[in-house]
DNA sequence: TTAGAATCATCAGCATAACTGACGATCAGC
DNA sequence: GCTGATCGTCAGTTATGCTGATGATTCTAA
């Protein structure tokens, strides 16, 4: 053998200590939960994000849809695909410039938003129920500021 | 065209008002800094989750490692197989159970572990050098009580 | 003691999604 | 008007998760 080293040097950072693992795990947790809770209403949480983007009414494309995001512009495509094929959303040319297509939401898509997105504020509440009302509200203080912040390259 | 809905009653939350969309940019963003900090050691922010816990000791087996970190079991496989080839870890079966492989850090994976873990650090303390003490504290403190409660299923 | 169930690492196959690069259509600036 | 940029789309590659199967091994129970 001899090729494996000294493995435990006692200074070696618990998984729960690093950064990454808890953004990760907290993300899956939720997303995971809201899937179920949205699943009923026919749409994922991934559609459910792109619909809110959609009912806010600011994006003026679909790359702007999928910016907002940080979904890959190919892939929005595909997902406005299969939102229009549920009659969620409808695309059409936008008149000032006919290359990009305005994206609104139909009746139906509307009705779906409401009720999914209901859904998923409860399932948020009660996700970040365990840290009261004050620490909930501080968590996302403190995530908004990490988000904000786009980098610091020296 | 009439099949278009009305699409925005103000009352649609903003992206940075959905802690799935906060925590999924937070973590991408940090990602996206610990890989390019991490890059000159040849390794990923990935690969550093998998030296950190084998550098750990505590893991009994590639599952073990893989259910720490969240990695699915056959995506281990191949993980450890990029980490083996590159020198940085061995595999030898365990001789209490030989179905199992007991990881290790090589020599090298040692070094490289702790120069991409001080790396990755100082990514971290920069990340959240915005918030201050008091608040990356707090963040981190709340991002585990999310993490540790598995679940409200009634 | 031995037969069947369970576990581990691995592999193959499928699904999702990111990324690159290309294309045609359209727009903007010179 | 031409040239270059932008938008939506498509094709192809890569990375990852998931399922299910396999062989080797261990555990359990009769």
């Amino acid at each position: 053998m001899s090729k494996q080293a000294d493995s435990g040097p006692a200074s070696v950072r618990e998984p729960r200590d690093v950064l990454g693992y808890l953004l990760k795990h907290a993300h899956l947790a939720l997303e995971a939960r809201t899937d179920a809770a949205v699943a009923p209403f026919g749409v994922t949480s991934r559609d459910l994000g792109a619909l809110r983007v959609i009912a806010g009414g600011v994006a003026r494309s679909q790359q702007d849809v999928a910016g907002t995001l940080g979904v890959d512009r190919t892939s929005m495509v595909a997902l406005l695909d299969a939102l229009e094929r549920a009659g969620l959303v409808a695309r059409r040319p936008s008149e000032h410039d006919r290359r990009r297509n305005v994206i609104g939401l139909t009746a139906r898509g509307g009705k779906v938003f409401a009720q999914a997105e209901q859904a998923s504020l409860a399932v948020e509440e009660d996700f970040v129920a365990v840290l009261g009302d004050h620490g909930a509200s501080e968590l996302r203080q403190g995530l908004r500021a990490l988000v904000g912040s786009p980098a610091t390259d020296p």
